[in-house]
DNA sequence: AAAAGCTCCAACCGCGTGTTT
DNA sequence: AAAACACGCGGTTGGAGCTTT
């Protein structure tokens, strides 16, 4: 016989996640790692079901992950990755380490593709190639399960060929995910899981600082308007103040946060990666931040540097598929 | 000032695939 | 081998916040 269910469907919670449930969640997660969803759940003692579980780990609460607006390079990426791959968000997410892929999809729905519109209308009534970067779509449509192959075949070579110099991967990777602080990459992957661990952490960080911080909503990307009302409300039970005047209430719980995670300042808000005030007991969702960086999805740097290369030479683009099958883009 | 329309994103839903029993 | 389920993915949606009228 199969396996029991994951969770009863009568009486799971849906909706937006509170600041609560995600500390429940998160606690659970740093004692136990991550995975075996169906145990989540019933062990945390969260009405919800194991699948709303893992989402709002993987799109939310995850090590690694940067919210926020996406750089030109990362939309460059995503424009090019998405006419390789199509509609694989996770596959082009995994090019993109810190993005996820919900993230990635709701970007290009919500601005990449009006983008793309507009600069195709512009194009129609031109004819004018004016910005090689969204030339993409304007070639012939292939099918699509030729473009998977080529590409899946480019991307294990390339992994292959990577998988034989580890040094130069660890630092490729890290300093073509973090640019500004190259020097200090030791290009080992207990480093690169720190970083992961601590930026994510920084984000959950600073997400509650700016609720304790900034009552006045300081920005959409950071959570809905509806968690951080369930927040405030989290906060200010048994204390009649409102929630904008929670201060010391909210220092307490955003205290416990801080030693949760082990840190020491958060004042590093603005700064995407942290590499210190790990605490010992963060190895364990160091080990969980998008297990791809640096071990599975090699060719990132790589693929990286093509699309740059390419930028700065948009004529085309030759996928190597074998001697007699060279595919010019 | 307020109503209407629009934008954006977190979360849900359903399906395909892989795994376990 | 087959059933039953978990997991992961992509598509879709609900609703809060923003902008326009």
């Amino acid at each position: 016989m199969g396996r029991p269910p994951c969770c009863d469907k009568e009486g799971v919670k849906k909706g937006p996640w509170t600041p609560e449930e995600d500390i429940i969640l998160v606690t659970y997660i740093q004692e136990h790692g991550p995975g075996n969803w169906r145990a989540v759940p019933t062990k945390t003692g969260l009405s919800r079901c194991s699948k709303s579980c893992r989402l709002r780990w993987t799109n939310y609460l995850r090590p690694g992950i940067k919210r926020g607006d996406f750089t030109e390079q990362e939309e460059k990426m995503i424009i090019h990755l998405q006419d390789l791959l199509g509609n694989r968000w996770a596959a082009i997410a995994s090019y993109l380490p810190q993005r996820t892929d919900n993230d990635i999809k709701n970007y290009w729905n919500t601005h990449l593709k009006k983008k793309l519109k507009k600069l195709e209308i512009g194009n129609n009534s031109e004819n004018n190639f004016g910005d090689e970067e969204f030339s993409a779509t304007q070639r012939i449509p292939r099918g699509q399960w030729e473009r998977r192959l080529q590409t899946d075949i480019q991307m294990a070579k390339k992994a292959l060929t990577e998988a034989l110099s580890p040094q130069k991967i660890a630092s490729a990777t890290f300093s073509a995910s973090n640019p500004s602080n190259s020097n200090s990459v030791s290009s080992t992957k207990e480093t690169a899981r720190s970083f992961c661990y601590a930026s994510s952490a920084d984000n959950i960080a600073r997400l509650l600082k700016g609720w304790m911080k900034n009552p006045i909503k300081s920005s959409r990307s950071s959570t809905s308007a509806l968690t951080q009302n369930s927040f405030n409300n989290f906060v200010s039970v048994g204390n009649n103040d409102t929630a904008s005047s929670s201060g010391t209430k909210g220092e307490v719980l955003y205290d416990t946060f801080e030693s949760l995670f082990g840190f020491e300042s958060l004042d590093s808000s603005n700064s995407e990666f942290s590499h210190q005030s790990l605490s010992p007991d963060a190895t364990v969702l160091q080990d969980e931040s998008k297990p791809e960086v640096g071990s599975e999805i090699m060719p990132f740097s790589l693929l990286e540097k093509w699309l740059l290369d390419e930028a700065s030479c948009p004529e085309k683009v030759v996928l190597d598929c074998g001697d007699d099958h060279a595919q010019v883009f």
